[in-house]
DNA sequence: ACCATCTATCGAAGGTTGTCAATACGTTGG
DNA sequence: CCAACGTATTGACAACCTTCGATAGATGGT
């Protein structure tokens, strides 16, 4: 099947840590919840009452994003008598942003050039 | 409604910053996903016909996803004869890393103001 | 004890996504 | 020109996601 080319290494990237990485990304694939995420991450922390109104969803939406965002490890929340307080995560965030830095560019500075995208 | 706290500043992040980005992580939401993407990025370009094998999906599936990777700008395509060649897009992946820097957070050069920690 | 307030959960509707078999399209070799 | 091959598209289906109204649970003030 492959008479173009000398087979590639096996996957670099385990299926295992592949779900874990794609689980955290996949908190980050909503507009609200990025959005959500920065108010958040504005502040040292945040109370829940005052994201509700900036991102212009209802109330039991923000709620959801805010907990598929803490269930993400992104961030954690405290409750403080009648109001939950929520903060980021920053090492969470550090975790998936070096899962972005390119392993085999980054150094060897190969790099094809073509303009095209594909049609 | 908001009697805990000085009201939050308005969103820093955008709404359509947010539907950019949140395009972006979309793409890497999904395992298989994330694997094709570090097989393309292992190697300075990978053929198509090296990548159904090793991820173990069938190939109208992987032709799928690197469809998906490929609008979403993480990769690349170049038709060479019979085949198909793919390669990253480190500027790509650059952005979406920066995006996610803690307190800026995709900002407009904002410095972040730390204020006075709460208790 | 009662009520107002803040947050989470439930249930449902509508849209999006991942996957594969079947098939179409383009290229190479004979 | 035809057959073989690599890749993309189509069609279909199940699973999942986003969103909201209604409602429940918890806390503090009166």
């Amino acid at each position: 099947m492959q008479d173009c080319c000398p087979a590639v290494l096996a996957a670099p990237l385990r299926p295992g840590e592949a779900d874990a990485l794609a689980a955290g990304f996949a908190a980050l694939a909503d507009p609200g919840r990025l959005r959500l995420l920065s108010l958040v991450a504005a502040q040292p922390e945040v109370c829940a009452c005052a994201l509700v109104e900036p991102l212009g969803k209802s109330q039991p939406t923000v709620s959801h994003h805010l907990r598929v965002l803490s269930e993400a490890g992104l961030i954690e929340s405290e409750k403080r008598g009648r109001w939950v307080w929520y903060r980021v995560v920053p090492e969470r965030l550090d975790s998936l942003r070096e899962a972005l830095v390119n392993p085999e560019f980054a150094s060897t500075g190969r790099r094809a050039q073509l303009s095209g995208r594909r049609t």
